[in-house]
DNA sequence: GTCTATAGTCCGATAGAC
DNA sequence: GTCTATCGGACTATAGAC
């Protein structure tokens, strides 16, 4: 083990990867285009990895290792739901900000012919809703938590946090938002108002009126 | 002109691509295949479409004139603001719902590397943003309006919305939870509320509390 | 571990017959 | 409008030298 070096061919292959798969996608990419930018041969991505297939499931299970890890650090204990609410939003549009590159390839790779990676998102992603069910939604009150439909909720909450990340190209092009650390502070806790209000909650009365005439 | 034709060739092709597109990817999807798919050969394409990707162009464009199209259906006119989100929000879970693959083609083809095909996407979405801020939210009272941030909200609601078409063989793979009609009308007016009441206003007493010990 | 060279396949586009 | 045949290039994977 040189533990001395930069960085290892292995993790420069990963990084290039990250960056490429998410600019033009998967398939769109090709493994020269990889190796070239990694400064390394073709031949190491077989080595290393195995295939291209096996490299884009090196990168996935990074990504949901660690959505896992925050998943964690957040919401076993006796915290208030909402602390952990906005805490782990926080966190998590942290991590998605600093690792835009690999959430986008993580989530948009899903609907390709690729059993074997169809297979293994489904298995983490299961594992990241157990968290959620046992840790998070175990310990809230029962009237409130008759309010969530994980089935419903899950996705729902899911797409509206990473969607910002995946057409962030189009939101600074269209809104001509700078998307700075004031931005994104507000971002995690507009979207902890979305779950504490808009799921766990209503008040229809003061939506349903008519409009100023 | 044979309007007596079952398909057109054209047609026949669009529709096969959007269905390879969406299981595929666009970028792993060879024209071989979709000519083979609609009955037709490779020359076909090119010359309806001119290219391979001037076809994916006219997959977004029958999407986003379908979605501009609900917009304006359900937004402009004197309706309380609630009835009209929710009326929307059931049109256009229908819609995704008979368009899976449509909308999943032209949501997720984004990230990859056409120039052509992001300035379009951009522009077609610029399109709709314009319909719900001047027919929709200017409707709304002031102090509602002040609660929305298009730029944070729009791709928000947005993500949650389409997410669970685009996630929807992990779902059902996930909660064993059937995807039928009732699920999809309760669907829409969960998405409906998180807009109502977690986007428009919020009530957080109901929420800050311990869990129960 | 890392390289070069190459095998074998598939790609998008188009020329030209009908 | 629709076809067949084909061009030039890019792809993944691997064999084999070092």
């Amino acid at each position: 083990m040189n533990a001395r070096e930069e960085k290892s061919a292995k993790e420069r292959i990963l990084q290039s990867a990250v960056e490429l798969f998410a600019r033009k996608g998967y398939a769109a990419c090709g493994l020269r285009e990889i190796v070239a930018a990694a400064g390394v041969s073709v031949a190491m991505v077989n080595y290393h990895f195995g295939s291209k297939e096996s490299l884009l499931q090196a990168i996935m299970d990074r990504f949901f290792s660690r959505i896992h890890d925050i998943a964690m650090a957040h919401f076993p204990g006796d915290a208030p739901f909402e602390l952990k609410i906005r805490g782990y939003f926080r966190e998590i549009v942290a991590f998605l900000r600093n690792n835009t590159d690999l959430a986008r390839v993580s989530f948009t790779e899903l609907p390709h012919d690729i059993p074997g990676i169809v297979d293994f998102k489904a298995e983490r992603v299961m594992k990241i809703v157990g968290v959620f069910a046992s840790e998070l939604l175990a310990g809230l009150p029962e009237h409130l938590r008759r309010r969530i439909r994980p089935e419903v909720h899950g996705p729902a909450v899911m797409g509206a946090l990473v969607s910002h990340f995946l057409v962030r190209p189009v939101i600074e092009n269209v809104f001509d938002q700078e998307l700075d650390d004031s931005f994104y502070e507000s971002f995690a806790d507009e979207l902890a108002d979305m779950v504490l209000y808009g799921v766990l909650h209503s008040r229809p009365e003061d939506t349903t009126q008519r409009k100023e005439s």
